[in-house]
DNA sequence: GTTAGGGGTTGACGTTACGTCAACCGCAAC
DNA sequence: GTTGCGGTTGACGTAACGTCAACCCCTAAC
């Protein structure tokens, strides 16, 4: 006795497209077909179904149901393995809830993303003559092609860097807050825009970029506006900027 | 100033292939192309490609993260839609691995699917004479058929079926188990199988059925092999076939 | 001159478990 | 004859790329 694939199908509660599927990749053969390619399905093929559905309930993957079925593997084995899977991947799911949470409630604070609406007020206040001193006899040469590139520079120019800066720094707060390592490479290729960024006005060496991220984390306007947008952010830019010089522009300073 | 697609992979980390994806879907397109179709990204097209990242770490869909950029979405808002999702997701893997769990503990048990693996044994004194009278004279005709069908049948045959009814309850057990409501689909296709299964010998129309199933759960042999596969299943199974001879046999009745 | 090598690029196919859909086919009613 | 219905089939799409064969350009070596 069998039957043809539209009764399976009301029978078991599958579609006709599952059961194709099935034959397709071997994984439940008809018995036989009719004219016209019509499958049918015996008595032998109904309890494979069954089988197959069981595992399907659980989750679990088809190729792995296959080594069960044709394979004589274990079905308890095949479920303990099944199962790890599973929770490794609820914590998987877990841990990034959490860093999603974080990051929206970084988000809402309204101190990190929204500063980026708000450059100007961000930077009010900021006094950049604090670090003149500092620049013009540290790295004189540097200094030098920063003020010439700076000096045809528009007011609209100046807005747009800020602007430029202020969003760098609110993706900055969101990694923070997400707890990605300073190291991570998402990270990296945030400090490498924001090398960039710094490139349109001078070209740093590797000491330079270093002891720039570490100008941003020392008490100062800079370390103020960084932690302004989220707190502790000085110290976490300052450290992956560290990464960076030493890694990818072979800074060779620890301090 | 701009990047051939080479170096900034390098400097973000992702690889060409990502990019080449992203140019396809329109996340994110080169500023220009050069001869031989090389893509060249711009400062504003790497400030974009940190902004996918971002979110992307948070496991975003691309189509979510394209709606932020481009639709001026809320950034905030989708991703608390995003970590309702992620929650959600979490909660289903959680009650999934709960369900394996309780699965794997039932085939350990050794009772469950072993049984499938030693029907003689399950079956041991079985005593079918239990029931000779009750069938004889509560379905007449029926019983006629099943005495005429199961007449020719060998040695063989009758193991065959012990055995696939042994397996049948193996399953059944897993369901149970694994909490599967008796009128969830898959089980009622487990039932289907069994009807088929009954049908071999003789046709119970839905009151026959329904009684069987009865019959089944009360005190008896049946009751006693059934709970000898797993405590409870006995109820269980009638409770299944109780449903499927209302739902799929049209049975009107409530006994 | 040419040839091998290296670095870069492209399109095409594969991945999971099917859903969705246009097309076709046989059979019954009008 | 045709119109509808129930059934079937193959083909394409899904998410986010990985992997791979093929091809192109430039350079150094023979």
């Amino acid at each position: 006795m069998s039957w043809p694939m539209a009764q399976v199908c009301r029978m078991s509660g599958v579609t006709s497209r599952t059961l194709r599927h099935y034959h397709r990749i071997g994984l439940l053969e008809p018995e036989w077909t009719g004219p016209g390619g019509v499958r049918h399905y015996g008595h032998e093929q109904l309890l494979r179904l069954q089988r197959i559905l069981l595992m399907r309930e659980l989750d679990m993957g088809l190729a792995d149901i296959a080594r069960v079925l044709d394979e004589h593997r274990s079905q308890a084995e095949a479920l303990r393995e099944h199962l790890r899977a599973l929770l490794a991947e609820r914590d998987r799911i877990d841990t990034l809830a959490a860093t999603v949470r974080r990051t929206v409630d970084a988000l809402e604070e309204g101190d990190a993303m929204e500063a980026a609406d708000r450059p100007e007020e961000l930077f009010a206040g900021f006094d950049t003559s604090f670090y003149t001193e500092h620049a013009r006899t540290e790295w004189p040469n540097e200094w030098g092609r920063a003020v010439r590139a700076t000096e045809g520079l528009t007011e609209e120019g100046w807005a747009r860097g800020r602007a430029e800066v202020a969003a760098q720094m609110g993706r900055m707060a969101v990694h923070m807050a997400a707890g990605t390592p300073a190291g991570d490479p998402v990270v990296q290729s945030e400090v490498h825009a924001h090398y960039l960024t710094v490139n349109r006005t001078w070209t740093p060496d590797a000491d330079a970029f270093a002891d720039l991220g570490r100008v941003y984390a020392e008490e100062g306007p800079w370390r103020e506006v960084y932690d302004r947008v989220a707190p502790g952010l000085a110290d976490y830019q300052s450290e992956a900027m560290r990464v960076y010089a030493r890694e990818r522009l072979g800074w060779r300073g620890q301090a």
